[in-house]
DNA sequence: CACGTATTTACACTAAGTGCAACTTTGCAC
DNA sequence: GTGCAAAGTTGCACTTAGTGTAAATACGTG
């Protein structure tokens, strides 16, 4: 208590490992911005953030961490916003307010420059798919933290798998069509490509649709109105 | 085409090859038998298999990809099975039925084992996820073949990436609780946490339920059917 | 059997990741 | 401020992963 901060002080060391860290990670988006993706090394980020190789290792398992970190940092600001909803309020509909943070410029930006530059690239892959996969658990978490101690744990599970399924599908469906534009079109049209997702989520899936529906009203609050028939066949 | 046989013949070479991979396969799960998880090297591996080091990486891109080929067999044979069922079908009966055949004791037996060997490793894990979703990308791939081309993709991402949740969160769940035995018992525990999970899908989750809502009969064979009241706010 | 092609292997090399001990910085008490 | 202990950084040595290349071996066919 050196100085009585308004909030949360981090005390000196804390603030220069968080900084370190984010020095880090800047310098992996750097390189992957100059050289592309595979045409540079660990110590080339550790150079460039102005650390030694082992203070990289210090901070991030491997090169592949170090990039998804900004994922992270992605989905941890939905989780946030997540927990921050009220907890009487149906689960879809905390999932649809927390995920519609992430259309916000200053948030997807990041997220939707590494999305451009790696694409293809099976160890970053992989890291990624590690970082949705910690989000599912951290909803997990915070769900059976709202519903109480008795809730089913398939339906726990089942159901926090399939919210970040929802995200990661409005997500990289939004990608494809618009890439990194960050225009508020293209971000409105993310929103909606959200509110969508949930709104088959909450529906049970009943309405294939045609290809792109258009922006549609939000059918309605209560997001889990099923579809008026279920018409599914072919 | 030397000689036309009945189906697909592999000829020779490929018949080696097919065996090579897994020996290797089958050496590199022994290995986690014997030594535990992060106790042994792809030269170990190798030689289990009699093998060359290098030969090892003509096959398999790293030590954790030779251990998740088992679950891609695993989702393959899932996979199959999907492919297999009629295209009038709702997705999510076609869905269960796949899932179905995944409560085999031939065919979860090596899965179980690999998941009571893996549990807590780093790099293991990444490389499941990788496989489920591989195993998501070739349901999108099979439902939009069904469906036609002009379905809406993010209906199709959305519902292939929150089958594969379900299938995920059953398994799991599952494991959880009976750990690998394959009794009678146990399997139809995993069959009813199919049923159930899907179930939650096609009902757009509307029912928290309690703990465990016991073995409930499958309530509809046309799987989509939405829970009577959508009464999911508290 | 002989020949062309596919597969395996040995070898060499770069880079990932880790343990350890020395060194530097920070927080804190006096 | 000075000093000290704890936390953090660095260099070094070492094992292992993963890849390119060219020689050797096995396979399929005439």
């Amino acid at each position: 208590m050196t100085t009585s901060d308004t909030t949360a002080l981090p005390s000196r060391r804390e603030q220069n490992k968080l900084a370190t860290r984010q020095a880090i990670a800047d310098a992996a988006l750097a390189m992957l911005r100059s050289r592309g993706v595979g045409n540079f090394t660990v110590e080339d980020i550790a150079e460039g953030a102005g650390v030694s190789r082992r203070t990289f290792f210090n901070y991030f398992p491997s090169l592949e961490a170090a990039l998804a970190s900004v994922t992270e940092g992605f989905l941890d600001h939905a989780l946030e916003q997540f927990r921050l909803r009220p907890s009487d309020e149906p689960i879809l509909d905390s999932a649809r307010a927390a995920l519609m943070a992430l259309a916000d410029p200053m948030t997807v930006s990041p997220m939707a420059e590494l999305f451009s530059l790696t694409h293809d690239n099976r160890a970053l892959v992989r890291s990624e798919l590690e970082a949705w996969d910690h989000c599912t658990t951290q909803i997990i978490e915070a769900a059976r933290h709202r519903l109480g101690p008795d809730v089913n744990e398939l339906y726990l599970r089942a159901l926090a798998g399939s919210i970040i399924s929802c995200g990661k599908a409005a997500m990289s469906v939004w990608f494809e069509q618009h890439g990194p534009d960050l225009s508020p079109e293209s971000l409105a049209s993310l929103r909606q490509h959200l509110i969508d997702a949930i709104g088959l989520l909450g529906s049970g899936f009943t309405a294939p649709a045609a290809h792109s529906p258009g922006p549609v009203q939000n059918p309605a609050s209560h997001g889990t109105q099923p579809g008026a028939d279920p018409q599914h066949s072919a």
